[in-house]
DNA sequence: GCAAAAGTGTTAGGAGTACACCCATGC
DNA sequence: GCATGGGTGTACTCCTAACACTTTTGC
């Protein structure tokens, strides 16, 4: 190929994420409020331009550290956005990931070099935001659905385990639907994704509640 | 972003498709051989660099048929591949797609501006590739085996319908396993996809097969 | 009449869903 | 003793998978 040849000179690659909590029974999404152009002054999702020098969750995660000072954040790919006037800059490629943590044990840099706030908006009182991040958000909630039944994305709830009806309360968060208690039981039990411990504890009722760990 | 910023300057993105065929009951992927470098006369998958003026599956479509004469080929999204030193031109990001054509019912193009030759190779006997078009195949192959019992994909073979052994055959080269025939009688019938018609045709046997067509 | 493929039905196991009662405890 | 949430079992449906015999027809 031809390194110069303006028919595809000036593309890049977008690595974004759009990261989840689930704050008092509600699912959020973070948002950081750019401090340059384009779209200065707009809320958008935490990513930014990949590096050469880096593999793309490697970039995502500089990225979101270097705008929202979290480490370390484990994401899973959701789509492909390339449209090629998605960016009015350049031709840019987003590669989308979402990623899930809990805000309450985290603390979120407000100001950085290239953002001016963050904040955890609720799901359904996003503003419009930069590029095509609506969409992407859009997007990454389906997947999200979607990998929450299949992996241990929840992990990062419960460091110390967690019984069955908190992790079904964070359940019924994310899917923004109630689940019958007896059937998630068999259901996450079948999944062979977390053992029981000897210990329990008491939650939100009175009785004592078994606690579970993923493996 | 800053335009000229050497960390992200010289990114590209290639767009590529694994092209399959079933050819008497045997799974194959078009390659063609590269007339450029990087890896010329290598064999590789058809695709490119996409332009800036394209949306991805234009300039997958425009790749194809450069490489290829093949001409609106309908693909669907596999996977990306994004590792830094994928290519040892520049950074490129690569976006692959999978399709399926009937490969008797066209012609492919063995020489144009950028190939020599253009190849139906068995699954199994494909040579060492360009780029990391091996692995990109590997993956292929998964997400085609997924793809074609939720998708009408292999309405390509029969344009004018098929009887349910026929399509069975079919499906049995992909997944490359043997399937029952009243399961999956059962299986496709469910799916909604395929409806009967009132002809009938002789295929293998000597008894007439009931014709079907993808709605 | 026989070879070769087309067509068909039943059963068993597993997953999902709907639903009701007892248990342990704090107050 | 009662309110609150924790824990459990059963029945139905649907999907999957295993499995054997009859039908048609060309030779």
């Amino acid at each position: 190929m031809e390194v110069n040849n303006p028919k595809y000179q000036h593309q890049g690659i977008h690595v974004i994420a759009s990261i989840f909590t689930v704050d008092k029974g509600v699912l959020k999404v973070l948002l950081v409020k750019r401090k340059n152009e384009p779209f200065k002054d707009c809320w958008a999702l935490t990513g930014g331009a990949l590096y050469n020098t880096e593999d793309l969750e490697d970039g995502l995660n500089r990225e979101i550290y270097e705008k929202t000072g979290l480490k370390n954040i484990k994401v899973k790919f959701s789509k492909v956005f390339g449209t090629k006037d998605r960016s009015p800059v350049m031709r840019m490629i987003a590669i989308t990931y979402i990623g899930i943590i809990d805000a309450s044990k985290v603390e979120i840099a407000k100001d950085t070099l290239k953002t001016s706030n963050a904040e955890w908006f609720k799901i359904g009182e996003v503003p419009q935001l930069a590029y095509d991040h609506n969409e992407i958000i859009t997007e990454a909630i389906k997947t999200l659905k979607e990998e929450i039944l299949k992996t241990d994305l929840l992990k990062v709830f419960f460091p110390n385990g967690f019984t069955l009806p908190e992790l079904q309360k964070i359940y019924e968060s994310i899917l923004n639907k109630k689940l019958d208690r007896r059937n998630f039981r068999k259901k996450i039990l079948n999944t062979n994704m977390i053992i029981p411990t000897e210990e329990e504890i008491t939650f939100e009722g009175k009785k004592k509640a078994k606690i579970y760990k993923f493996k």
